[in-house]
DNA sequence: CCGCAAACTGTTACCGATAACATGTTACCG
DNA sequence: CGGTAACATGTTATCGGTAACAGTTTGCGG
């Protein structure tokens, strides 16, 4: 178990200080070419490899960015990590990953957990906290943004959109097309606080235009996925049909419930108009198109990560960026 | 901008050393449970945070677990990464998240970037890396666990499958049906490793089955998607149904393909059959389901997880884990 | 009341990089 | 040839925990 290579390695093997080490290989102009190219050299040669642990325990930077998401096994929550992890590892950030599944307590901890490691940032999913995590997050003097929601009482800057509006946007259109009798298919209440908001958004935008009062199908514990959508379907048969329109939390869910329809022989959307929520691959590509909401996923965390490089930047004042939501017509209402 | 609250704070606070302090905190039995709780309870108070940082460079040991994939936007690999995170997680450790965009040499790029901060062990999606990354992961000193393949010649632990082997058993149905002229469709030859053996799996089955020669149809850079299933289709229009069988790289883009054939009033399977790989739920909930291989993503993830618990318990003689694929009738073919 | 173990707490040095400051060396000017 | 700027390198202290070792106090048997 030989010891690893330091600075303090290369400088003996160049006889130099490891100061001199330190500055050539972060390509300081201040040391000779020559010398710079032979220390790089000799680093190489003797398999040196940089501790950044060391480096961030020094200067008090840990180069990290912590990202809490209620689950990574969504494709839109997936598309937003992305934009992030595009964006910042260009800068030399490393995003740390935690999962919260869809629980505010889970992200309490996780809070916890990921601030011992410093990060610079902090990027939450979701508007709604933990009274305790709402208290960590304000004493941890780092930004923290909040992401895909717009919630009442922020705790730093904001990237997201209105869940309740763009649902309404679905109901609208609904309405518009005459659809009376809704009903909305989405997780238990409690731990998807979108799904919730969205939930809320289609039941008083019916109530609002003078629609009969909206059914609401528990579909069991988020996630709910395709097969969520599917059993929601499959466990009423044909009487699904009662209602004019089923308005799904998210694409999948809708993905679900129309193929479902399709097996039973249900014909969507003339005896029954199903739409979803997200903008997914599988809503554009499923034949019949599905209805559904663009959330604008990737921007978020593209967005994000521009929130971040202003703040590094100096400018920390609050910023509220609302990236909006849009209807998109499918085939299926 | 005041100093952060160390342990030496919150010493001074209750009088104490401050390696009374780091041990109360970790709970050391060795502590009076009386001091412990004070302890516990003036570091509250004082807003004192851990700084896992410092312990990682005083003990040598970051709690970090590295992971490389080609892309967090896919069900599977996400799914992988579920598996490994939660079976991590309870050892108190921490994954650091690299996505490699199906490309070695950015692969080579995160595994210099990661290795940096001196995770414990570093787990790859793949067997196949250039000569300098694994020269690199040689040097390392860490275990290494290769994912989602059986490499020929593997770095450390393995944990994976062959996509080659896997790709038979849908050749082999097909055949045993009676379909003789078959295309493959999948990413352009290069990027998509996985994907690749998968095509060379496909073809050398037909070759042996006496099949006429597979047609290889190029969908794209990987990472190819529903859409590029639906595009390959739409480019070719009717024309596709010259085939007896679509051998589709994944099930995504099996359903883009499967979705357009109906928008053009193709019939699948009676025109064509089609078929997808990876079990992903899209395969199980389209109607008609399509005709997949397993490949047990989740299982991958805690089998990894497991390996590394054996590693870290002293047992580190290289594992070897195939978890196999399994064929997975539908109803397009 | 001595001796010794058990229970508890303290001291010191160190992990590897680097900010801040100090020093040495060369080059060029008048 | 003295003086000074420009360049190149070195010294020292430090970030916040904790391993290893070193006390100190208490309790109890003999």
């Amino acid at each position: 178990m030989t010891r690893r290579v330091t600075m303090r390695d290369v400088a003996r093997a160049v006889d130099m200080s490891p100061m001199t080490v330190s500055r050539a290989l972060r390509g300081d102009e201040t040391v000779n070419a020559k010398t710079r190219g032979l220390i790089k050299q000799v680093a190489d040669d003797l398999g040196y490899v940089y501790d950044s642990t060391a480096q961030a325990f020094r200067t008090q930077k840990s180069g990290f960015v912590a990202v809490l998401l209620p689950s990574i096994n969504n494709a839109n929550f997936a598309e937003t990590f992305r934009g992030l992890s595009n964006a910042l590892t260009g800068d030399g950030l490393q995003l740390l990953l935690g999962s919260t599944n869809y629980r505010v307590e889970k992200e309490e901890e996780l809070v916890g957990q990921l601030l011992t490691r410093n990060p610079e940032a902090i990027i939450l999913m979701g508007g709604h906290h933990t009274a305790a995590a709402r208290k960590i997050l304000e004493n941890a003097k780092i930004p923290v943004i909040e992401i895909w929601d717009l919630p009442p009482d922020p705790l730093g800057h904001v990237v997201g959109f209105s869940n309740a509006d763009a649902a309404a946007l679905i109901v609208e259109h609904l309405a518009r097309q005459g659809r009376r009798k809704l009903a909305f298919v989405g997780a238990s209440a409690g731990a998807d606080l979108r799904g919730g908001s969205r939930r809320e958004g289609v039941l008083a935008t019916a109530a609002a235009l003078g629609l009969p009062p909206v059914e609401v199908i528990d579909a069991g514990e988020a996630p709910v996925s395709m097969r969520h959508g599917a059993a929601v379907i499959a466990e009423r048969d044909r009487a699904i049909a009662e209602f004019d329109a089923l308005v799904c939390v998210s694409d999948p869910v809708a993905f679900g419930a129309l193929n479902e329809c399709r097996r039973l022989g249900i014909n969507v959307p003339d005896d029954l108009a199903i739409t979803g929520f997200g903008h997914f691959d599988v809503a554009v590509v499923s034949s019949p198109r599905i209805t559904t909401v663009s959330v604008h996923a990737a921007e978020i965390g593209l967005r994000a990560a521009g929130v971040l490089r202003d703040v590094f930047a100096g400018k920390s004042d609050p910023q509220w960026i609302d990236v909006g939501a849009e209807l998109i017509l499918g085939e299926t209402s």
